[in-house]
DNA sequence: TGTTATATTTTGCAACACAAACTAATTTGT
DNA sequence: ACAAATTAGTTTGTGTTGCAAAATATAACA
């Protein structure tokens, strides 16, 4: 018997459901082993792959609100994994760098899904591989078409701190 | 150009990224406008499939540690939304049902990604659904297989609470 | 009967996430 | 030039999630 297209459709929001779990359990189980929450270590990578950033930069690249980042960010330059510069240009910003020791925990830093797909998308070939590439890239955008305009059309007040209320007196 | 297996292998693991991502902003959109979280709208759904369920059960379902699920059903009595019975048979066990008021959330919930998805995957074909079916399908037997075993060997010991150390005097 | 196992709860702790309010610096309007 | 508005980051306060360890109460077993 052929499936229904809504049988699959429930069946791929299933799977979703389920691939959230396994990797929600993983991330704790490297939160155990390495003391970095999966946050934390995001935005390490964050951090590698384009070292200065700014505070707000960080906070909208990961759709979190900018004192949820500070937090993060304490935790971070507290275990030495990032440190914060004061701009000299504009001297209400302030420049995240990555330290060397973050540097080092992310070139060793057990890569939570990462491994494991690797692993088992090796023994499949080329073709099927790219079939199912093609398939996430088909749900990204079907998610992002939805996700998109809110922030174009008013350009960015995503997650950023609502306006400020008159302050009272 | 055609990708190789490495390339396609990273556009894989960056895209569950972005499905992470936006699916976790979704929620909190939700929460903004129904006051409940994810887990908790989780923990309705649950019971909405199988109501009585036992509190181990629904902890061990959704990969939590007992705990932590004693405090989402403080929540969700509290809301109205569940409801606990202490069990004639075995008086140590509590059985979870769903109120009618929960029922109903969760025929109004706005279903998370659900919405999103069903709305993007309507237009494509069966064929073309059924391609991304597969490629979840695989993804969760990838990333299942390295996750059972631990939970088979002995017979499922996985969130539960370690072994009590002998109570001190 | 006493020991052990099971089911749930309580307590204590750390992280996350947000809103509102605050400080300091910069830009804009007049 | 200077008051008002905006922007960047932070602080404070609140609620949720998640776990481990210990506490309870009940059941099963030896």
């Amino acid at each position: 018997m052929i499936k229904s297209k809504a049988v699959m459709v429930a069946g791929i929001i299933d799977d979703i459901r389920r691939v959230f779990q396994v990797l929600a359990e993983q991330s704790r189980k490297v939160e155990r082993e390495t003391g970095l929450t999966a946050s934390q270590l995001w935005v390490v990578k964050m951090l590698d792959g384009a070292s200065p950033m700014k505070v707000t930069e960080l906070a909208r690249s990961m759709y979190l609100h900018p004192a949820t980042m500070v937090g993060l960010l304490d935790r971070l330059e507290l275990k030495g994994l990032a440190q914060r510069t004061r701009s000299d240009k504009d001297r209400r910003v302030v420049h995240i760098i990555i330290t060397d020791q973050g540097r080092d925990l992310v070139r060793n830093a057990p890569e939570v899904a990462q491994g494991l797909l690797v692993k088992g998308l090796e023994p499949l070939t080329d073709k099927k591989v790219k079939v199912i590439s093609d398939g996430f890239e088909q749900i990204v955008k079907i998610l992002g078409v939805q996700e998109e305009p809110p922030k174009l059309i008013h350009s960015s007040d995503v997650n950023l701190p609502r306006r400020r209320r008159k302050p009272a007196i």
